[in-house]
DNA sequence: TCCATATTCAAGGCTTCCCTTGAATATGGA
DNA sequence: TCCATATTCAAGGGAAGCCTTGAATATGGA
């Protein structure tokens, strides 16, 4: 083999794993199945995209090793093959906000118009928790409230938001949070909170911000 | 703005940065770039392609952000925006190797049949410098050279080899390195030294991997 | 066995990307 | 000023990627 077929070659394996990052969809999907597995299905409604293209996306990642799966039922249950995949995308996300002004500007930008709240840091999270009563609500699904969560947090997820807003005490400050800095469920149980009356506001990041500064977590132990 | 636009609009900015390393190309670009900068003409020679295309992937890759230019006369020389963006591409070849056992392979068969020779890992070095006498010759371009070194490496870069093999002392175990696990130059040298009747071995990691293994390294200081 | 559910496959039309060729632009020096 | 050099731009053909639709496959339970 020519010096230079060989290089195409390798080089060629790792635009493989570049090209599987190279679609939003794809990236998103990296980025949910970041907080646990999921089947296709409810992969294909978090994203608002067709079960087929879902599962043509998920393929892709399977043949760049980033994801695998489990058969359970008629299910197929997809996670990510291991933690470096996560590692990965985070540096990828890192890079994307150092170099892409647009995507801070962005963010910004959506999260004024969404909640009209600054988001509170975790310094900042610490002092209100000192000064007053605070509850923090992690409004992710179960599943991921499951898996690992902030010690302490209580898992309503946005979903059941409306029927269960009577659990929260009126005199609270409530403080949300979902998967990071650019999940909008947070963002969204804010804004209705507000609009029902309560002191409410977003942490600045999700989960994996949380655990990765080496604060307290906590997972539920399945029975 | 909704959600779901939203949405896509950020993890669509993501997948830029995944797109740009999603060819084989532009992987290769990144790879010589982390070495030191380089025109774009230079860049055309080394990876074998036409100037225009190289220059078209140099702008993919500028738009994402990854690389900058300096203009220097009548040349644009190009360089990675910053350290982040190496060590992106580092996990992205991470990944490969991890999930993709074809890169592996494909990396042993290739040096096994280039140069017959099993590489010589950092602990195996050490072991032939204390046992006997050892000449480390770096075969990269003098400018890579200049902009960082194994400390105590000679530089003979490949493309001098045939002219400058004399220099070389008989009794001597050669010991070769280059860019990298995937960089050709020194299993090249290593097999045009064998065919002249010198000893010779070519090291597992490149210049990269010693000086993040916390080596000690050298600079050539500009006059 | 038969049906409902969950996923994958196949075909198509559409868009985007890639490389080649040849022309256009910009810089430094004769 | 004029030319040589280095890079970028523009157009066109060919390949690859994406999404939709509808059919095919596989599993669990009635």
């Amino acid at each position: 083999m020519e010096p230079r077929e060989y290089k195409d070659e390798v080089f060629g394996h790792f635009a493989r794993i570049g090209a599987a990052f190279g679609h939003a969809k794809r990236v998103e999907i990296v980025d949910v199945l970041a907080q646990g597995e999921r089947t296709v299905e409810s992969l294909a409604g978090q994203l608002s995209a067709s079960v087929a293209t879902t599962s043509r996306h998920l393929q892709i990642l399977a043949a760049a090793g980033l994801v695998t799966r489990r058969v359970e039922g008629t299910s197929r249950v997809y996670r990510l093959t291991d933690p470096a995949v996560e590692a990965g995308y985070r540096s990828l996300v890192a890079l994307a906000e150092q170099h892409i002004a647009e995507v801070t500007a962005l963010t910004d930008a959506f999260f004024e118009q969404a909640d009209g709240a600054r988001p509170v840091s975790f310094p900042e999270f610490d002092e209100m928790t000192r000064s007053g009563h605070v509850m923090l609500v992690d409004v992710r699904p179960a599943s991921e409230f499951a898996a690992g969560h902030v010690d302490g947090a209580v898992n309503i997820p946005v979903a059941d938001l409306a029927t269960r807003i009577n659990e929260l005490p009126d005199d609270a400050n409530i403080v949300a949070y979902c998967r990071g800095p650019y999940c909008v469920m947070a963002s969204t149980a804010v804004s209705h909170l507000r609009e029902s009356g309560f002191e409410a506001a977003r942490l600045e990041g999700g989960y994996p911000e949380w655990r990765d500064a080496g604060r307290p977590i906590a997972s539920v132990k399945s029975a």
